[in-house]
DNA sequence: GATGAATGAGTGTTCATTCAT
DNA sequence: CATGAATGAACACTCATTCAT
C-alpha cells in the first residue's frame, strides 16, 4: 500500500491545471491594472515568484493568456442572463436580477471582468469576435427584458430600450472600477442602483 | 522639447501653436483608441504625415504629449460644473444640467475624455495628482446637488449621494465608448439618461 | 538586469560570472579606446560576437558597466599603497615602490585605468564620489611618503609634496597612455621613472 | 561725416570673425568638459546664448569645429620649442624654458590644449595626421635638448631620451588636468617641476 | 516542470545636420 | 545673420519569445 508516484495522467494533471490557474489569476491582476500593453510577462512571473520563462511551459504566448483571462471574464454572464430571462417573474424583478447578477462577479473576479472590458481590444481577430458576440447577446436580453416590461406597461413606454440597455452595462461596468474605494458592499450597490434605475432619482410627489 | 523662445512677433508663433495643436489631437486619437503603452510615437507621427523624431521638436516626451491630453481633457469641466452649481434653479434642473454637460465634449472632445479616463494611471506622480483632485471636485459638485434636491424633497430622502454620484459619472462616462457606434444625437442621449435617472424606468402607476 | 536569483548551486553561477567578466573587460576595452560617449553599447556587443540586446542580460545599463570597469580600475590599489606605507623601508624605497605598483597593472589592466581615468566624470553621483574618494586616499599616501622623505633627510627640504604628487601621478598615468606604442617592459619604465625622479635629469657633478 | 553703414568686407568680416572666435572659444570649453562625443552642439550654443542652428552659419559640422579647436590647441607650441631649441643656452635652460613653455599657454589656453590630448582621435584622418606630426616633432626637440645634455655632461649619461621625453609631455600634459583646483601660480608649477626633473627629489647628500 | 541564456523586433529619445525664410 | 522647422541615423533600452538543459 506504499503510495507511488502516480503517474497516471489525473494525477499528473492536477498540479498543472492548479499552477495554471495561478496564473491566469496573476495575469488577469496585472492586465486589470496596467492594461495589457503596460503589463510586461515578467510582472506577471513577479507576481507568482516564478521566472519569466517559466510562464511559457503553461503558456503559449501572452496573447493566450489574454484570452483565456477574457473568457474567464465572460464566462456565465450569458448562460446566467439567459436564465433569468426565461424565469416567469416580472420585468422588474428580472432587470433587477439582471442588474445584481452582472454585479455580483466584482466580488472575485473584478479583474477578469476589467480585463474583458478595457484589453478585449488587442485579441487576436477570432477570439475578439467570439466575446464581441458574447456582449451582443448579453445587451440582446437586457433590451428584450425592457421591451416586455414597456408592452406589459410595467416599464414607461417612452424608454428607449437600446440607450437605457447600454446606459445600465456602463454604470454597472463602472462599479468595478470603482467599488474597491467606497467601503460598501456590493449587495448595496446592486440594490441603491436598481432603486435609482428603477424609481428614479426624483420624488414621487 | 520647444527649446525655442517664443518668438516675441505673434504671427511667428501662430504655426507652431497649431502644428502643436494638431499633434496633441492625433496623440489624443490614439492613446484613445489604442490606449498610452498599445500606441506608439511613430503612430502619431503616422497619422500626421510626418516623422517621429518630428514630434519631439513640440513635445519633450511621449509622457509630456499625455500630460497635455489629460489637461485638455478635463479644462472646463469643474469650470461648467460650478457655474451650473451656482446658478439658482432647481436640484432637477441642476442635475440634467450637469449630466448634459458632461456629455457635450463627447461631440468634439471624446477622444481626450477616453484618455484622461483610461490612461491617466500613467501620468507621471504630479500631474496626476493634479487630475485627480479635479476629478473629486466634480464628483463633490454632483453630491451637493444631489444632497440639496433631497433636503428640498425634490429627490427621494433615500438616495445615496454618494454611489449615486459614481453611478452617474459611470453611466455618462461609458456615453464615450459608445455612442460613436449608435445612430443617435448626443442630446437625445442626454435627455434620455436624464429621465432615466430622474424618472426611473417604471412606470408611475 | 541580472534579475535572476543567484543559483544556490555554485556550479551554475560560474558561466554566468565569467560571462559577465568577458563583458566588463570588453567594455573596459571600448570605453578605453573610444571613451564612455564615443562607445555604443554595439560595440561592445561586437567586439564579443553577441548580440547586443544580450548585454543587458548581464548589466543593468552602460552606466552600470561604466562603474563594474572604474571600480576594478582602481581596486586594490589604495590597499596595495598603504601596504607599502605601513613597510619599514626608507622613503626612496618607499616611493620607489610606489611608482612600480602603480605602473604595473598597466600590464593588464590598462584599459580599465584609462577608462577610470577619462571616464570617470560620466559616473553616476554616488559611485563618482566612491572613486573620488579613492583617489584622494591615493594621494595623501604619496604625500605622506614624501613629507617623511624631507623629514628625515632623505628627500630635498625644498619639494612641495602636494605638486610632486600630482606631477608624479600625471606621469604614471601618462605611461597607460603610450606604452603600448613603445618598445620597453613596464619594468624597465618604472626604474627609469623612478630614477628620474628620485635622482634628476642633471648629472651629479 | 556721418557714420555710413560700413558695406566694405574689411568692416564686415569683423563681426563674423569675431562672433567665430567667441563659438571657437565654447566649442573648447565643452569639448575640454565633457569630451567631443559628450558634448553637444546644443552645448555649444547654450553657452553663446544662440540657437544651435546658428552654429552652421559659422562652421560646416562639429568636426570643423573639433579641428579648430585642435588646431589653436597645438598652434605655436612647435615653433615656440623650435626657436628654444636654436639658441645658444645650456640644456638645462632649454629644457627648463620647454617646460615653462608647454605649461603657460594652460593660463588661458587650457581648454584648447586639453581638447587637442583628449579628443584628437575624433579628427577626421587627414587632419589627425597633421596634428599627429606636430606631435612627433615637439618630441623629437624634447629627445634632441636631452641627447646634447646627455652628450656634453649637462645630464646623466644613463638617461633614456625617449622615456624621459614621454614621461616629461605626461607630467606637463596632467598639469592641464589639475592645476585649476591647485591654489599655485603656473609658474611656481613650472619652476617645481623642471626642479624636480633636473636636480630630483633626492637630496644631494 | 522550470530556468538560464540569448535574441529580434521594436520603443522612446537624442542629435548633427539641412534648408527655406 | 539667424532661426524655426524638420529629418535621418543612431542610440540605449525593453520585451515577448525560444531553446537547450
Amino acid at each position: 500500500m506504499t503510495r507511488q508516484v502516480q503517474s497516471d495522467d489525473r494525477a499528473a494533471a492536477r498540479p498543472l491545471r492548479k499552477r495554471r490557474e495561478e496564473i491566469v489569476d496573476a495575469a488577469a491582476r496585472v492586465f486589470a491594472e496596467r492594461g495589457y500593453h503596460g503589463a510586461s510577462t515578467q510582472d506577471i512571473a513577479d507576481l507568482l515568484g516564478m521566472r519569466q520563462a517559466s510562464l511559457y511551459y503553461y503558456f503559449e504566448s501572452k496573447e493566450a493568456a489574454l484570452e483565456e483571462v477574457c473568457a474567464r471574464g465572460t464566462a456565465g454572464f450569458v448562460e446566467t442572463a439567459e436564465a433569468i430571462l426565461k424565469n416567469g417573474s416580472s420585468a422588474e424583478e428580472r432587470l433587477r436580477a439582471l442588474l445584481a447578477a452582472h454585479i455580483k462577479p466584482l466580488g472575485d473576479r473584478a479583474d477578469y471582468m476589467l480585463t474583458f472590458l478595457n484589453e478585449r481590444k488587442w485579441l487576436p481577430r477570432e477570439s475578439r469576435r467570439r466575446v464581441g458576440r458574447l456582449s451582443r447577446r448579453l445587451e440582446a436580453i437586457f433590451e428584450r427584458v425592457i421591451r416586455e416590461g414597456m408592452r406589459n406597461g410595467e416599464f414607461r413606454a417612452d424608454l428607449n430600450p437600446r440607450l437605457t440597455t447600454l446606459a445600465l452595462l456602463g454604470m454597472m461596468n463602472s462599479v468595478a472600477i470603482w467599488h474597491h474605494r467606497e467601503n460598501v458592499t456590493l449587495d448595496r450597490i446592486a440594490d441603491t442602483l436598481a432603486d435609482l434605475v428603477l424609481r428614479g432619482a426624483a420624488s414621487d410627489a
